[in-house]
DNA sequence: CTGTGTGAAGTTTTTCACAGCT
DNA sequence: AGCTGTGAAAAACTTCACACAG
């Protein structure tokens, strides 16, 4: 198995949804026993699926260890904050040398949650569902669509791929058929948040939307937004300047 | 769909790496007597694009004004950082009252440089890429789709909705034909750096990439990137606790 | 009185810089 | 000598809280 992908530049930002309400206490008692593994920072939890990547290239390409200098250059961030960022997983580079590549590759996968097995079920069989279904990219990572969801008659039944539409008026039954336990919302704005809420009631608590509008979840359910006429707008911003 | 390429690690400082100063764009040495109107905080910056969605709702809703308390619900913000973040643009609400809706939206549109005509031409004709051009929520916001290019010949000519894959063997010409100014980038892996290089001689300093490498762009040159893997895993991450 | 605009306080994230392993 | 791990400083960003305009 030869699969590989590069370093990651940079990700920044992303639309982020807050969970809602301004919460106080995010539910304290810090377990002081365990590893700090819990509560990464959201900005060192982005950073460290790009250290993954390059890892996974480093690793392709047979070199043992790495220093938080390779690692940072690759990943396009600042060696300091690559080492901030590891040691929050705990310590495991070497003093003088760096960090062994196969090691840390697993250490951060642990943390990332990626040991266990997440099904996917991708909501909306339009364009971008049927495009999504068919992105290589999801399954090389850990993460099995397991089912590709419409409610519109003409689509179910129809074949993407290996996957056959399945029939969205039952929510409830094919998440449980498939035993989904991540879903891509990929419909239209208006269809998003009452999807959401019946997700949540399937027992959904993860949950990453396409769709351009702000969602309201409850606590305890995790959203996450691409927003593409967003990202074509910070662009716009940037280019203005320049062109 | 995985295209592979062992990564050269070794070399990717070509293009933008600074010679010792932290890689910034210390281009501009700081403008008193320009408008201030330049240099709003990356984080402003994508709440912006929210509130313009939120307005445009409300706008036909038929809503006159709109208090920032009532935006930043919408927006699912802090009232207070709704009024900060407009203020930064100028103060255009009145007190005891709110913001008038179409008169911030626009104030918005033009800050972020959405009045000007913004020509995208998408890179692979892929299932995403085929995805994106079909997608509505660009043209909606500004955005006008102007071609849709790939290198096969066997996808060259084929007709997409109201566009026709265009030859990318001659990319140069194609993006000058359109007049796109504004490239998305729907292309494996591999294929990314160097199209990428050949769109900056092109004179495009607009990029959106989805491809899931970093990629290295020279200064002036904007690149934004949507990594579909890495949000996934950030909600493994935070899903594991959860579930 | 209502709701903006904003200094000041608070919080989070990044960068610096260096002691201390290997 | 080289590179990690990490306090401490700096920067960025968010929230508070209140004077004051309408």
């Amino acid at each position: 198995m030869n699969e590989e992908r590069a370093l990651p530049i940079d990700s920044l930002d992303a639309t982020e949804m807050p969970d809602g309400l301004p919460r106080q206490e995010p539910v304290a008692a810090v377990r002081p026993s365990q590893v700090a593994d819990r509560q990464l920072p959201e900005a060192t939890l982005s950073r460290l699926t790009g250290y993954l990547r390059v890892l996974t290239s480093l690793q392709a390409d047979g070199q043992h260890s790495a220093s938080s200098g390779v690692l940072a250059e690759a990943a396009g961030v600042n060696p300091a904050i690559v080492r901030k960022d590891l040691s929050l997983l705990g310590s495991y580079g070497t003093r003088g040398v760096g960090y062994v590549v196969s090691e840390l590759s697993q250490h951060i996968s642990k943390a990332l949650g990626l040991t266990q097995e997440w099904r996917v079920a991708i909501i909306g069989a339009g364009n971008l569902g049927r495009a999504l279904a068919g992105y290589g990219g999801f399954r090389n990572r850990g993460f099995d669509v397991v089912a590709l969801i419409d409610a519109d008659p003409q689509l179910v039944g129809q074949r993407i791929g290996e996957l056959v539409i399945s029939d969205g008026t039952d929510l409830a039954a094919v998440i449980a058929r498939d035993q989904a336990n991540m879903v891509v919302l990929a419909v239209p704005a208006a269809a998003a948040q009452p999807l959401c809420d019946e997700l949540v009631k399937c027992g959904i608590s993860s949950i990453l939307s396409f769709a351009p509008v702000p969602l309201q979840v409850p606590a305890g359910v995790h959203l996450r937004k691409v927003d593409l006429a967003t990202e074509l707008q910070i662009l716009a911003y940037h280019a203005q300047d320049v062109d």
